[in-house]
DNA sequence: AATTGGTTTGCAATTGAGTTGCACTTAATG
DNA sequence: CATTAAGTGCAACTCAATTGCAAACCAATT
C-alpha cells in the first residue's frame, strides 16, 4: 500500500492550518506529500534541495508544528527515531510495517488489527515478530 | 488494567530462556515483574537497589538479551525512549495507553483495536489523541 | 521608502537515550 | 577449588532531538 496524498495541496494545506506558506514550510510538505512511506527528519533532509539545504533545527521545528496541527502523525520506531507520515483525510489512521532489516517503514491497508493479523497469517509477505499498538492522549488524572 | 505478571517467576524464566542467573538478570527481572506498567530502562535503574545500583549499560545489555529471548516486549514512545513489559503468558499482546503529560504508560485490555475504539468512545477516562498501530520484522525482499 | 514588531530560520552548543571497546569480575562446570 | 567463557563496569562515544540567541524575513503601518 502507498499513501495516497496526490490529492493534498501543500499551500491549502498551510493555509488551513493557519500556518504561512514560507520557503522551507512548503519544502517540508511536498516533501512529506509526494512520499510513499512514512519519513525520518533525516530523509526529509536528505531530500531537500542540496543548493538550498534547510537547516535540521528547522525542519524539526517545521514537523513539531505540522504534528500539533495534525497536518502530519508521528510514528515512533524501536531505533530512537520517529517517522511521519500525512494525516489528511486522504491517508486515514492504519498499521504499518517496519523491516527490522531494511529499516524501511511501509503502510498497510487501514484494516482493523485482527483482520490485519488474519491477512498476515494467509499471507507470506513479511514475518511479523512484534505487534505494537499504542493509543496517546492525556489521562483523567491529568485532565482534571 | 494491571499487569499479571505475578505467576512470572524470575529464576524459572531465565532458566527456560537458557540464561544464567546472575545478580543482576534476576533483579532486572524481579522489577520488571513486579511493575505495575511498562518501565524505561531509567524507571529500572532507579528502582534497583541503592546498595548495589547496576550499571546502565548493563541494564540496556540485559533488556536486550531478554528481547531477544521474548521474555520481555518492547514498546517504542515517541519520546525518544522504549518502555519495557514482561511477554510471558499471562501478559498477552494488548493495546496500551500513553499519558502525554504524566508520561506513564498504561495497559489496556487485550481487545481488537476496533473493540477498543468503542469502548474508549464510549468512555471518558481518556483523551484520546493519536493512535499508532506497528507490526515490525522482516519483509519478504529482505528475506530472500 | 523607512520603521516597527512579530515570526521564522540558521548556527553553535547542549541534552539524553542508547552503544561500543576494553579491562575486570563472576558464575557454571569439571 | 580451578578454569574459562560469559557477564559486568567504566569511560568515551554516537546520534536524534532540543535550546538559546542572533540574524533574516514578512506584514502592516507611518
Amino acid at each position: 500500500m502507498t499513501q495516497t496524498n496526490e490529492h493534498c495541496n501543500a499551500a491549502e494545506t498551510l493555509q488551513g492550518a493557519g500556518l504561512s506558506q514560507t520557503t522551507q514550510r512548503m519544502a517540508v510538505l511536498e516533501i512529506i506529500i509526494k512520499a510513499d512511506g512514512p519519513l525520518s527528519a533525516a530523509d526529509i533532509l536528505n531530500r531537500t534541495d542540496p543548493k538550498q539545504k534547510i537547516n535540521k533545527v528547522t525542519i524539526y521545528r517545521i514537523l513539531s508544528s505540522f504534528k500539533e496541527r495534525r497536518i502530519i502523525r508521528e510514528l515512533p520506531t524501536d531505533q530512537g527515531m520517529n517517522l511521519y507520515e500525512m494525516a489528511c483525510r486522504h491517508n486515514p489512521i492504519h498499521p504499518h510495517f517496519y523491516c527490522k532489516t531494511c529499516r524501511i517503514m511501509s503502510c498497510l491497508p487501514p484494516l482493523t488489527l485482527s483482520q490485519a493479523m488474519d491477512w498476515f497469517a494467509g499471507s507470506n509477505a513479511f514475518r511479523i515478530d512484534d505487534v505494537h499498538v499504542n493509543l496517546s492522549g492525556v489521562c483523567r488524572r491529568c485532565r482534571e
